[in-house]
RNA sequence: GUGGGCGUAGCUCAGGCGGCAGAGCACCGGGUUGUGGCCCCGGCGGUCGCGGGUUCAAGUCCCGUCGCUCACCCCA
C-alpha cells in the first residue's frame, strides 16, 4: 500500500470541523481589522525565499524542499508565507493603494524538518501582514488582532512574549559589544517606539511578559517580535509568532515599506482547542424505504429536502427497515421518515422524531409500549404533500428554541 | 542531522521459557414477519511494518531496514 509520505498527514472528520472553525473565526476578526484575503502559489522561485528569509538561516539552508522544473529553474515550495505576500504586493504594485494594506492568507507550509509533536513537513498557517505603516500603533493593532482571533476560540492559558530585535544600527552596536540581550541596545527610536508598544498593551490589558532572549528564526525581522505560546503542546509550543519587518522590501528590490505581520501555527492551535468545538449540530433527516417503489419515491423526497435546504440522506443498498434506522441513528438523523408499501397504498409517509430515543441518552420518557415489547416514540403519518413543508416547519421550530 | 521508546485486525491493545494469531471496541447480519439505544447470538476482518539470519518450528531470538512517536536542534 502506498502511504503518505513521512510528516505529511491526512487530516480527517471529525477533526476537519475543528479546522473550519478555526478559519472561519479567523476571517470573521480580519474582516473586523480591515483585513482582505490574498492567495498565492505554493511555489516560489528558490531566490525569493533565499534573499528574503537568509541564507544562513536552518530554513534555507537546509529545510526547504528545493528542485529544479523541466525547464531547470530552481523552485522551492513555500517554507513561509511573508516573502510571498510581500513578492506579490510588489509585483501587483499594492502599496500604491490608499492606507494601510492589511493582507491575510492560509494554507500549507513546508519544511523538511525531522518530524515530532506539533511539527510537520506539511504545516498549516493563517497569515496576517500589514504593510505602509511603522507606527507602534499598528504593531499593537496587529497584536490585538492576535489576541482577538485565540480568545475568540475560547483557548485556554496563553502566554504572550515580546522584544525588541532594533533597528540595523542597533544591531550593529550590539553585536560590536558582544552584549547578552539586544534590548539594552537599542537607539532612542527604537527604545522609544518600544515603549509605546508596551504603553498601548497595558491600556488595552493584554497581559504580556518582555523576553528578551525572544528572536525570530528569520534574518528579515526588525523591532517587535512577539510569540504566544500555549500549555499543552509539548516541546513545539508556540502557536503563533511575528513581528515587524521593516527592511525586507527594500531587501527584495522594492521600495521603502515597513511592515509587520504573524502567522499561526494552525496544526498547533488545533491540538489545544477545546474538544467540544465545531461539532455538528445540524438536522439531519433520514429517508427510510423499503421496496423498490418505495426506493424510487424516496430518492425523490430527499433531493427535494436537500433543494429546500434540508440535510438529508438515504440508502442505497436495500437494507432492512431495521437496519436503517440504525443507520438514521449514527448519522444523527432528527427525523426519519418511512416509506413502505403501506405508505405508498395510504399517500402518506410515517414521520418519526429520533431525538427521543437517541443512542447518546437513557431517557425513555416519550416512549410508548407497543407489540413484542418493543418501545416506540410517537410517530406521526403526513400526506406526501405536505412532507417537505411538514419537516421545514418542525426543524425550523425546533432551531428557533 | 543526533538520541530514546514503539510497530500484531479499521481503532486500543494482550500474546511467560520459540510450539495452531487473540480480546475489547467498531463494522455487517440475526434475535423483532415493517422501526434506532441497551442486551443476547452469529459473522467479516491479519504480509504480526519490511528484508535477511538462527531453528524441526519465529509475532516471540539475532542483524539490517523502513515507519511512527517523543526529545535535542529549529520553529509557527
Amino acid at each position: 500500500m502506498i502511504k503518505a509520505i513521512r510528516g505529511m498527514r491526512d487530516i480527517l472528520p471529525p477533526d476537519t470541523a475543528r479546522w473550519q472553525w478555526v478559519e472561519s473565526v479567523a476571517r470573521e476578526v480580519f474582516d473586523l481589522y480591515g483585513y482582505q484575503e490574498i492567495r498565492l502559489p505554493l511555489l516560489e522561485r528558490t531566490e525569493l525565499f533565499a534573499r528574503a528569509i537568509g541564507n544562513e538561516t536552518d530554513i534555507v539552508a537546509k529545510e526547504m524542499y528545493t528542485f529544479a522544473d523541466r525547464k531547470g529553474d530552481s523552485l522551492t515550495l513555500r517554507p513561509e508565507a511573508t516573502a510571498s505576500v510581500l513578492r506579490a504586493v510588489l509585483e501587483n504594485r499594492l502599496e500604491k493603494e490608499a492606507g494601510i494594506k492589511k493582507l491575510f492568507t492560509m494554507g500549507p507550509m513546508f519544511r523538511h524538518e525531522r518530524p515530532q509533536k506539533g511539527r510537520f513537513r506539511q504545516f498549516y498557517q493563517i497569515n496576517c501582514e500589514a504593510f505602509g505603516g511603522d507606527a507602534p500603533e499598528l504593531d499593537v493593532e496587529v497584536i490585538l488582532l492576535l489576541v482577538h482571533i485565540l480568545k475568540r476560540l475560547l483557548l485556554g492559558e496563553l502566554r504572550l512574549l515580546i522584544n525588541s530585535l532594533g533597528c540595523p544600527e542597533c544591531q550593529k552596536k550590539f553585536k560590536a559589544a558582544l552584549g547578552l540581550f539586544l534590548i539594552d541596545y537599542l537607539c532612542p527610536d527604537c527604545a522609544a517606539h518600544f515603549a509605546r508598544v508596551r504603553e498601548l498593551l497595558e491600556r488595552f490589558q493584554v497581559a504580556y511578559e518582555v523576553q528578551p532572549r525572544l528572536v525570530r528564526g528569520l534574518d528579515y525581522y526588525t523591532r517587535t517580535a512577539f510569540e504566544v505560546v500555549a500549555l499543552g503542546l509539548g516541546a513545539q509550543d508556540a502557536v503563533a509568532g511575528g513581528g515587524r519587518y521593516n527592511g525586507l522590501a527594500r531587501d527584495l528590490g522594492g521600495p521603502e515599506l515597513p511592515a509587520i505581520g504573524f502567522a499561526i501555527g494552525e496544526d498547533r492551535l488545533v491540538e489545544v482547542l477545546p474538544q467540544d468545538v465545531g461539532a455538528d449540530a445540524r438536522h439531519r433527516v433520514f429517508v427510510a424505504a423499503l421496496g423498490e417503489p418505495a426506493q424510487e419515491r424516496a430518492f425523490t423526497l430527499v433531493q427535494d429536502l436537500r433543494r429546500k435546504g434540508l440535510a438529508a440522506e438515504l440508502d442505497f443498498a436495500g437494507r432492512s427497515l431495521k437496519a436503517q434506522m440504525t443507520l438514521a441513528d449514527r448519522l444523527h438523523a432528527t427525523y426519519a421518515v418511512i416509506l413502505g408499501e403501506r405508505e405508498l397504498e395510504a399517500g402518506a409517509a410515517q414521520v418519526r422524531p429520533m431525538h427521543k430515543m437517541s443512542h447518546r441518552s437513557t431517557d425513555s420518557d416519550n416512549l410508548t409500549e407497543v407489540q413484542g415489547g418493543r418501545l416506540q416514540v410517537e410517530q406521526e403519518q403526513v400526506p406526501f404533500e405536505n412532507l417537505t413543508d411538514y419537516l421545514l416547519k418542525k426543524i425550523r421550530a425546533e432551531n428557533s428554541l
